[in-house]
DNA sequence: AAAATCCTTTTTGGATCCAATTTATGAATA
DNA sequence: TATTCATAAATTGGATCCAAAAAGGATTTT
């Protein structure tokens, strides 16, 4: 494989998903120091395109830098998540008002079909379909910025996820309420809307974070 | 100057600051290429922590990154300073809302002084002033992100800030509306405080577009 | 004269090299 | 034995070097 010569420019910026990812999804655990070296070896390449790419995940939250220290995958913390949760809330409250009213129908089917596929979905795809599920809601706000902060903080947002292990439960009741938020979509009901928004984040947040709080008890 | 050997590992670190700062001064204009040999020049390094800086800035928004092609400093135009605007109400509603239960009097007076400064100094300090007004008001939230999220959006308010040239008007009018979110704060009244924060924002926000649009008819 | 093509120059991205700093190891001392 | 100090190894940050890509100019072609 890589038959393909990997033209030059976008190293870093290859680098920067596949690393990212790896926090994601826990396989660079919370804490882990991240070696220049060893990153470079692992992803076959020099170590120069490793730092670019540590310095952008450094400004994205998921690694901290320390000077002549390099960085390691930013640690998880209840704190974190609460922040997490609080300006996830306010962001996609603004998204969804901004968005709505450019919404189309067809906009809203694809979240829908989105939504059924997360439905049939395991733990394994679930962060990536319920960012899309939300960012097609958002995407006609023509807010470019805020939906880059928005993803961002579902980047975050998935660290947890994945860390507690969300039960079924969790899922089916997600499930729902994104079914709440696709009716107030369609029926272009801005406050039912925003307010299914905002309890489904805020809900899950709670959720997550009595699990974390019992996860940290348990071990 | 210079006598300082200048510790190794935080060279990149001010570079960001320095070449941040020629961004929001306007000293480095929209649009201008930003040649890393030039910048090394001038900031006397390598072009190795300038090709650092420039990722970080790429990830604050102030500058745009393209692979091959390298940087230029990030355009202005009138789409990005309403987002910019709406994002901050949305954040800084959120952080008064979390901090003010935590404020203290002592606090309060501090950004008092600040204010008190603001008066006193002229369009070149308002900027930074503003923003420390205001951060100084949400410290107690402690929201490291919230915050840093915020201070970055003020970063870029302010290249708009110093666009515009803002009139003597504007910033009396600023000062005024501090006043009523100190007083708001003072009585410890939170929906009070909420809402001159946010009419605070949006109000500066719809002067300085419409300044942006009259600068931009006007030439 | 306009457009396309080739060639030169400039500039970026990546690799390698070196020095400074931190971390680990072990000896010396209280 | 625990602690401090010195030394060695590991690791980062910065400088330099080289190749690939883009930008600019000249020449040819229509």
């Amino acid at each position: 494989m890589n038959a393909v010569p990997l033209k030059k420019g976008d190293r870093a910026e290859r680098l920067v998903e596949e690393i990212r990812q790896a926090i994601i999804s826990g396989a660079l655990k919370p804490g882990a120091a991240l070696r220049q070296e060893e990153l470079a070896k692992t992803y076959q390449s020099s170590r120069m395109p490793i730092r670019e790419a540590l310095r952008t995940l450094g400004g994205e939250g998921l690694v901290q830098l320390t000077p002549n220290r390099g960085g390691i995958v930013a640690p998880i913390d209840a704190a974190e998540l609460r922040e997490n949760v609080e300006m996830r809330e306010a962001a996609e409250v603004l998204a969804m008002r901004v968005a709505l009213p450019h919404l189309s129908n067809a906009q809203i089917d694809k979240a829908a079909a989105l939504q059924e596929e997360l439905a049939r979905s395991g733990l394994e795809d679930f962060g990536r379909l319920n960012k899309a599920f939300h960012l097609t809601l958002y995407a006609p706000s023509n807010r470019p910025r805020l939906l880059t902060h928005i993803s961002g903080l579902h980047d975050i947002a998935e660290r947890y996820l994945r860390l507690t292990l969300v039960e079924f439960d969790y899922i089916s009741r997600s499930s729902s309420e994104h079914g709440e938020i696709l009716d107030a979509c369609y029926r272009r009901d801005a406050e039912a809307a925003i307010a299914a928004t905002s309890r489904h984040i805020l809900d899950a947040g709670e959720t997550l974070l009595a699990l974390l709080e019992k996860g940290r008890q348990a071990g």
